[in-house]
DNA sequence: TAAAAGTCTATTAATACAATGGACTTTATG
DNA sequence: CATAAAGTCCATTGTATTAATAGACTTTTA
């Protein structure tokens, strides 16, 4: 699993959208400017989320992006699996499970690659674009998720306006 | 976490390596032909191991190369690492916890990967080139692991002579 | 009908990946 | 000491992927 620049701007494109779910249709040039992303390369990222249902285009002026589903159903995997492929570290789950039956010599090897490789899913597959963003106030987000976890996704001040640079 | 064909290529020479491990210097060619490697490629990635300071070479006829150290004393993720770069899905483990801190919008996110990353990272520093080799007898493989784990890393019979495409 | 917005296709620049080739150095051995 | 075998080092190449840009086209609003 290897997260590129194109994956962390669909990362972000999303949670932008997820923070602004139930607003309408929000342009590429808001998502761009507020994630500070480049906007034709956001543009092309956006019509693969489409065409893979995870948001929906409102076309002509007044057009833009939103989520199809609510953010506590998209996980995070999802995004990832689209647009940088399986998450384990070589090949994916099927063909490593192929390797391990049929590689003897090799075996121990493919079942470390899947050994990693779902324990990554185990994370991403439990993580939505509603553990990622700031709940604006505590209405039920329909998470995927049953308990509230320890203190790991920090409750933040909704702070928005992405500085990505710094 | 993306393992490479070169990182694969690598793990394959260094489990050869352990398998041959007090046979003293094996050939290029021998480590090429056993585990069905390209050999001028393979000689990039000795080299590179070599400086590394994870095996040795012996120069001029009767040359060739082996492990610096016990395999139970090479960890898998030390292999991985220096022809992969970083465990993390993106940048470092280093990187991201500075984006923890400093970029609040996104640190939800930043921490999903280190967490990503952590659950590799607690796999492949925890395994060694002896966990992969077939172990031709019941010696003390000195293996980092303490207990001898469950039935993942299955006993496999003394196979040996790679055929990768198979 | 003009402006604003998404759609689609092509192209490019830069980088990384996977090798390959060849000249050079070191060592064993006869 | 000559030769062969083996590692060393450096340059180059071909291909694929990544990241981004350009521009023409379509849809919708007002």
């Amino acid at each position: 699993m290897k997260i590129s620049q194109k994956g962390l701007y669909a990362l972000q494109a999303m949670m932008m959208l997820a923070r602004h779910y139930h607003q309408g249709a929000i342009k590429i040039r808001e998502v761009a400017y507020e994630e500070n992303l480049p906007e034709k390369f956001l543009e092309l990222i956006l019509l693969e989320l489409k065409n893979a249902r995870m948001v929906e285009s409102v076309r002509g002026a007044k057009g833009g992006y939103q989520l199809r589903r609510d953010p506590g159903d998209i996980r995070l995997s999802e995004i990832m699996r689209l647009i940088d492929g399986p998450l384990a570290p070589f090949g994916d789950a099927e063909q490593l499970r192929e390797l391990i039956d049929r590689d003897l010599p090799h075996r121990a090897l493919y079942q470390l690659f899947l050994d990693v490789r779902d324990a990554a899913a185990n994370i991403l597959e439990n993580r939505t674009l509603a553990d990622l963003i700031v709940d604006p106030g505590p209405r039920t987000s329909k998470s995927r998720r049953e308990g509230k976890k320890k203190g790991k996704s920090v409750v933040l001040p909704m702070v928005v306006g992405g500085q990505k640079g710094g």
